[in-house]
RNA sequence: GCCCACGUAGCUCAGGCGGCUAGAGUGUCACCUUGGUAAGGUGGAGGUCGGCGGUUCGAGUCCGCUCGUGGGCUCCA
């Protein structure tokens, strides 16, 4: 007799040894038919896994994330597999499941064209309706790597030689095809149903540019074809909010060829929303303690060398040759800590002084490499709402606090609160030559970072090799429409570039000492926050942040002076207001307004004129009939005001 | 920088196995219509098919290079 406790905490006991699969069958019929493997005390196994002594026993499908994984790293072998079938000289890398679907990459001497993917699509489905068995085996170290050796797979030899030595190392077999992997996997190439191939892409092996590039195959799977389509269904619909179609539609941003890659322009529309932010940031900021600096685009190699910029970031900066001695360069600034901190260094600095925030609504240059750019996300001009905090030791953890309430502030005034991740960016021990600073610096700078985030109960992960050069970094990320995330707003804690600028100020004792720079921005970089911003809300903005908030309609131009003194009275409440006087009719000045998302229309026409009121039209709610004007304006200034969120 | 896909009118796109004067919708302009809550009608203008070079009797179509856009990799706000 074995005991499970099953997931929902009940208990269940079995005769003698028994499969998962056999167990979910007995459990429930529809476990046994949707059954995809099994959590064993914690551990993933396959459905042929053998119970034999008691244990937690949770059956996962394909609604629990396991059971996606196993499902998708299914998928993934049998992309492999048929790769190999088309291409016998592929050879293996990599193939996980992530979260987007799988990928699979193969070292071949030629590379993936989209006809090619459909070939081995057509492979793929052969190798499904072949129903072949999929089995496990574990061989010893030595016949593992020689196992692989005689196949020819090289990166596989590199990975079991790279496996911890008390790892057991474990064999799939479908059919004619063996891969070297953990596992657990379905148990027939019948089960993996529909699998859709995505894209082609290079891949460097291990991640390391210094390595050969590899090709991967993206894709996708499903139990069932319906629930492939759904999903490739919606990926289309995602990507209708792409920041970069309804930009460019509603005229918000463009790009020129001749300009250049990465230096987008904001046209009117999106001007005037960076605008109404960054005065939105400006005030808050000083209203929270924060003094305004204004400081040069650029500087002398100088500054540089001492940030450490010009030793680990030169690659990514912008440089301008002064005359013929390169000692003398000038650089475009890729950040704008050591400018401020300058200002700090221009007087005497007393305990009393601090904390000091600094605040400056700050274009930086930066030369990203040319397949980075997108759209407003990756740019290599960017104006960022910068700042950095000059504390003591004892102010550090109450100012970090101070800075993160700014940023939750910021983001709930924006509506994306919810729609963040945390992430605690520490630095890769392993790859030192990427930083300034000791080992001991970071290690206990880290540690300080961390018991800040547990206090403030910050529901972050960690990621390491993710930190900046001087520091650690506490990184509000977001996903954009194609589930790329990105960093949106940064805060980092940084030990090492007080020292390395001599900054000081002098403590209660009359000594000299370092203070500790919080780097921090509150609404990240405005072109950015703006692309987020208008995939957020697929560009119909609250009413405070709309380019245009009022449209006029009138029903024909013998409303026009009507028309114009409503639209002057707007104006003088700095309402953004447009006129639509063209000789069309209201129905089709309706359409227009709406499809440009403005929050509100009004219609004026004879009767409207007669009683000096407006016909009120909401983007949401549809007509809303009369009121007087200054009804309208009251509750356009109310939304204003308050910056009332909406979500349509 | 590397890999994949793409670049035709202001915008969205069709066409393309090399062959008359390159199409549509939408926008824009003119005229008619003066109207009541998501598209009224007619007509006109607008393109050296991203750029440069090559193959050819002939290139928007084929080839090479280059610029740009989208998606990945490395990197990063």
């Amino acid at each position: 007799m074995i005991n499970m406790t099953l997931k929902d905490g009940s208990m269940r006991q079995f005769e003698t040894s028994i499969t998962v699969y056999e167990a979910a069958k007995q459990i429930s019929n529809r476990l046994g038919k949707e059954a995809l493997g099994g959590i064993v005390n914690g551990k993933a196994v396959d459905l042929s896994f053998v119970l034999t002594e008691d244990a937690h026993l949770d059956i996962v499908t394909f609604e629990h994330p396991v059971g996606v994984e196993i499902f998708r790293h299914t998928s993934a072998h049998i992309v492999a597999q048929a790769v190999k079938r088309l291409y016998p000289q592929a050879k293996l890398a990599i193939g996980p499941s992530v979260e987007k679907g799988f990928y699979y990459d193969f070292d071949v001497d030629f590379t993936f064209k989209l006809e090619d993917l459909l070939k081995i699509e057509v492979e793929i489905h052969k190798i499904i309706s072949e129903k072949l068995p999929i089995s496990r085996f574990e061989l010893p170290r030595q016949e593992a790597i020689q196992f692989m050796k005689d196949k020819g797979e090289s990166y596989k030899v590199e990975l079991i030689e790279d496996l911890p030595l008390d790892v057991t190392i474990s064999f799939y077999q479908q059919g004619e095809f063996v891969d070297l992997c953990a596992g657990p996997h379905l148990s027939s190439t019948g089960d993996a149903k529909a699998i859709k191939l995505l894209s082609a892409t290079g891949a460097y092996w291990r991640g390391d540019e210094k390595r050969k590039m590899l090709q991967r195959i993206y894709g996708v799977s499903f139990p069932k074809a319906k629930m492939l389509e759904e999903h490739l269904l919606l990926l289309e619909e995602a990507k209708k909010r792409d920041h970069n179609k309804i930009g460019r539609e509603m005229e918000l941003f463009t790009t020129v060829d001749a300009i250049g890659q990465g230096l987008p322009l904001l046209m009117p529309k999106g001007a005037k929303i960076v605008q109404i932010l960054q005065r939105f940031v400006e005030d808050t900021e000083e209203a929270r303690g924060y003094l305004l600096t204004k400081t040069p685009l650029m500087a002398k190699s100088d500054l540089y060398k001492i940030s450490g910029h010009w030793q680990l970031y030169r690659d990514g900066m912008f440089v301008i040759p002064d005359g013929d001695n390169p000692d003398d360069a000038l650089a475009l600034r890729p950040m704008t800590c050591p400018f401020q901190f300058m200002i700090f260094k221009a007087a005497q600095r007393s305990y009393r002084d601090l904390p000091l925030r600094y605040a400056e609504t700050s274009t930086l240059f930066r030369n990203e490499s040319s397949g980075e750019m997108h759209g407003l996300i990756r740019v290599r001009q960017f104006t960022i709402s910068e700042g950095h905090l000059m504390v003591t030791p004892e102010q550090l953890e109450n100012e970090f606090r101070g800075v993160v309430d700014l940023i939750n502030y910021m983001m709930d005034t924006l509506g994306i609160r919810q729609d963040v991740s945390y992430q605690f960016s520490k630095w890769d021990p392993n790859n030192k030559g990427k930083y300034v600073g000791s080992a001991e610096q970071w290690e206990t700078t880290q540690e300080t970072m961390k018991n800040i985030l547990d206090h403030l109960q910050l529901n972050y992960k960690e990621a390491e090799g993710e930190a900046a050069f001087y520091g650690p970094k506490l990184d509000i990320q977001f996903k954009n429409v194609h589930g790329k995330e990105d960093t949106i707003i940064t805060v980092q804690i940084d030990f090492s570039l007080a020292e390395r600028f001599d900054m000081t100020y002098i403590d209660s004792n009359g000594e000299k000492k370092r203070p500790i720079v919080i780097h921090r921005t509150s609404i990240g970089c405005y072109e950015r926050t703006l692309a987020m911003l208008i995939e957020k809300y697929a560009g119909k903005f609250p009413t405070w942040l709309a380019p245009i908030q009022v449209k006029v309609l009138p029903i024909s131009d013998k409303y026009q002076a009507y028309a114009d003194l409503v639209v002057s009275k707007l104006k003088a409440q700095r309402i953004r207001v447009e006129l639509d006087d063209r000789a069309e009719k209201i129905g089709y000045k309706i359409r227009e307004a709406q499809l440009e998302k403005v929050p509100y229309m009004l219609v004026v026409g004879q009767k409207e004129e007669e009683e000096t009121v407006v016909s009120v039209r909401s983007r949401k709610e549809g007509d809303l009939g009369t009121k007087t004007l200054e009804a309208f304006i009251e509750q356009i200034q109310y939304e204003v005001n308050n910056r009332v969120l909406n979500y349509e």
